[in-house]
DNA sequence: AAAATTAATTAGGCTAAACTAAATAATTTG
DNA sequence: CAAATTATTTAGTTTAGCCTAATTAATTTT
């Protein structure tokens, strides 16, 4: 297996989630938006991915990722998420405080310590985000999930992701009373903005415009 | 507080050893054998350091330490030893396998990572090779220890440290049955060759050469 | 105390990962 | 469909951290 660079493995799981794990196509100008450097730097480091055989480059038409690519790409994302769940589950983090440190522990090379991370947090099958953590394969169990403002009158499900896993957006959520297993009931929807009024847990009742509802993943 | 980069932290951490605490002045040399780097390179970063103020460089006649770089030091060695804890009695890593990550994972920045990881393993006092950890202010309980091979026949003691840390090293007190907290007592000292037998927890005899026993270290 | 040896520094290069500015390709618009 | 706009790439710099070769400083030897 081809060994790629910290900055490497970044643009790579950059690369990786613009393209929605593979399936579309990705542009330089979006990748240097989420990497937050510049279009010039992306060119860059674009050409060294595809000598290194993990994304298909053709100039001025963006790129795909790789099978090899995704395999590697789905590696560093499960020690990602396998770190959150260590940070929340064994030293208490919030979980909008696990984001950053995960981005630096997920770079540290050494297959029998996520082997045995994995191992010690119990073969946890989602992080703190509800995000699901690859195997060790890259295999995925996905959930079929829908945001919450897609949801109509007196639809009910379980939030069981978000979105954004921004500290504010998720900080918002800690403090209206929103959580990753909450059993949800859409009690009225707004026509004219698509705010909602939710029922939590059948006690609960809270507010949230169009724009938090799109952050919140239901199963229904 | 300044911040170093990974290669920043090696090099003082290095000097740091190789002063034994801040006590010694350290040649470009030494350290440069130390770092696996060229002497060249070393003075380079020597040149930074100084600037950072973590040492005191005086071209020709090496370098020192300053109160800052011990300070630094000592929370890069914390974080170094807290996490083969980790490794050793939570993932259940054997002591010769730590080293290396640990080597990684003490450069991840986070305050409370580190502080939570350590209200997590109980406050440690001492790192699975022994080494006293560090508090947060950098206070370290040092215990008075000796080289094995000092003591005199009839001598006892118990094993609380090994100088060399190596895998090949550890994998052989492994076979050899020594390990921390054992008993021991010095049945015969050969005058020839300094080599060493062993009681070992009044039960086992093992025959050492003075080179091995060199890197034992015993509290009397 | 000069000569020889050893240690350390400087000079000049290389690569990775960023940047700005300029050039060029692709796309959209009148 | 030509012109304007937008997206992308190329060219040329910068910084960190390494290197080799050349130079210079310090130390040891005769
Ligand atoms: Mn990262
Ligand atoms: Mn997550
Ligand atoms: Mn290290
Ligand atoms: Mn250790």
């Amino acid at each position: 297996m081809i060994s790629l660079s910290y900055a490497e493995e970044n643009y790579l799981k950059g690369i990786y989630h613009l393209s929605d794990g593979g399936k579309k196509n990705v542009s330089t100008n979006d990748l240097s938006h989420e990497m937050k450097t510049k279009p010039a730097s992306v060119s860059d480091m674009l050409r060294k991915l595809s000598e290194k055989k993990v994304i298909d480059y053709r100039k001025y038409y963006g790129v795909n990722i790789t099978e090899e690519g995704t395999k590697q790409a789905l590696q560093i994302i499960r020690k990602h998420r396998l770190w959150e769940v260590f940070l929340v589950e064994k030293l208490h983090f919030s979980w909008d405080e696990v984001h950053e440190v995960a981005e630096e522990l997920e770079h540290v090379k050494s297959p029998i310590l996520i082997q045995r991370l994995d191992e010690f947090l119990g073969h946890p099958k989602y992080d703190p985000h509800g995000d699901p953590i690859p195997d060790e394969f890259g295999d995925v169990k996905a959930r079929p999930r829908m945001p919450l403002h897609e949801l109509k009158n007196n639809d009910t499900g379980q939030i069981v992701a978000v979105k954004d896993s921004s500290a504010a957006f998720l900080r918002y959520l800690d403090k209206v009373g929103a959580y990753i297993g909450a059993r949800i009931k859409v009690l009225d929807k707004v026509d004219f903005d698509g705010s909602l009024e939710i029922l939590v847990d059948n006690k609960k009742t809270i507010f949230m415009s169009k724009d938090v509802a799109a952050n919140i993943l239901i199963l229904q």
